[in-house]
RNA sequence: CCAGUCGACCGGGUGGCCGCUCCUUUUGGGGUAACUCAAGGGAGAGGAAAGUCCGGGCUCCAUCGAAAUACGGUGACGGCUAACGGCCGCCGGGGGCGACCCCAGGGAAAGUGCCACAGAAAGCAAACCGCCGACUUUCGGGUCGGUAAGGGUGAAAGGGUGCGGUAAGAGCGCACCGCGGACCUGGCAACAGGGACGGCACGGCAAACCCCACCGGGAGCAAGACCAAAUAGGGGUGACGCGGCGGAGGGCAACUUCUGCCGGCCGGUUUUCGAGGCUUGUCACCCGGGUUGGUUGCAUGAAGGCGUCAGCAAUGGCGUCUCAAGAUGAAUGGCCGCCACGUCCAUGCCUCGGCAUGGGCCCUACAGAACCCGGCUUACAGGUCGACUGGCGUU
């Protein structure tokens, strides 16, 4: 199974801000490419969703969903998972499907599109 | 059985698969070592972890003592506690048939101020409608005086009821109640009971200012300490020199040598006092801030369980046992079953409120440790236990 690197720093957050998007109704996915062996992946819940027990929850199904789809992240790339409330009733498989089809998305649009280099 | 009061407690359980954080004198691999990798084992959210409203520990403000002013807080009494605005007991007041509950509960004869509307009048006694007397009259009334029982306004109108008394009245007199109260009794005390006597004066608001008593320095674990990286505009120690004054020596004098003191700045939010610390320039030597990352602080503590003793209790003494999360874009979980529980729908039974069966939903309320304790407050689906009160029924 493929590793996968935890976002800590406030300044790869930024970073990833600044890359392609993919929105699915329970999160959105943003991704960059980075210089990190394994692909780095971070989590981001706003206080607007929820109080502190429903943003610990939405962040760990989606944890939850990332592991499952572990080998789809490509390496030399960082990710960052917005939660959105609809993440806390949404059915987990169908948590997964979105999550697969939006990281071939992200890189379907960079494939096409114009982009500076690294 | 029904209705209710108070207190204590629980707040999903159990399997399977896959994961996260920490610990590990379990085993194996790597490494000289610090350490690291893998497997195994162990531990892993709350009663409020919350709000950040009080009280502390701890850390820094170089050290921290006194007084005053200002500001803030508390407010019957006695106790408990490290401390508290907390808790326990008790007193007073209010509510309830009762168990029990509620109270921002010092001072209004220290002073200032306020008392809306209404009302004649809102604190000092006064008199709108009245009542009574005298005088007067154009017989409608008017003037002067007495009075505050009655009317009316108001949250509140200068004790209440009754009898006497009177021109009409009035604590003017008397009885009872209320008020003040020397003193006596009980209690550690708040206070309670009695009460000679006084003779109605002394309205309310202190959550308006204020007065009294007591308490309080500020900032906070993003405190603070250390390490590494890259990088100076800072600091410390020593020597020499500088201003004023005094003393001693040299010199006729200008001056000079030695030595002591002082001036300046800092000093918990302000002022004062006190202990105390530091100085402007040159040279030499030495050391380090801010930023980023990491380590530490960081979990053995006013700790908890059980027993026992003292106490009405809060609580304390003694004995014994236990070690119980430690994250930092933030772990303590994700998914799937089963069982309880709740709720909705349908069908059936029926004593009209429940029961049985099937299915759906939430797979549950409030809510997620962030240095640590003691409290308070607020939120909370549902449930368990105990004590007690008022009814009804049975024996």
């Amino acid at each position: 199974m493929q590793m996968l690197r935890q976002l800590r720093k406030r300044a790869e957050f930024v970073r990833a801000a600044r890359g392609i998007r993919a929105g699915r109704s329970a999160f959105s996915l943003q991704a960059i490419a980075s210089t990190g062996e394994m692909p780095g992946i971070g989590y981001t819940v706003t206080k607007k969703t929820g109080n502190s027990p429903q943003r610990n929850r939405i962040k760990r199904r989606l944890r939850a969903a990332a592991r499952a789809c572990a080998a789809e992240f490509l390496p030399q790339n960082d990710y960052v998972i917005v939660g959105r409330r609809e993440a806390l009733g949404a059915n987990f498989a169908a948590l997964v499907r979105d999550l697969s089809s939006s990281i071939v998305k992200v890189h379907s649009t960079r494939a096409d599109g114009p982009r500076k280099p690294k």
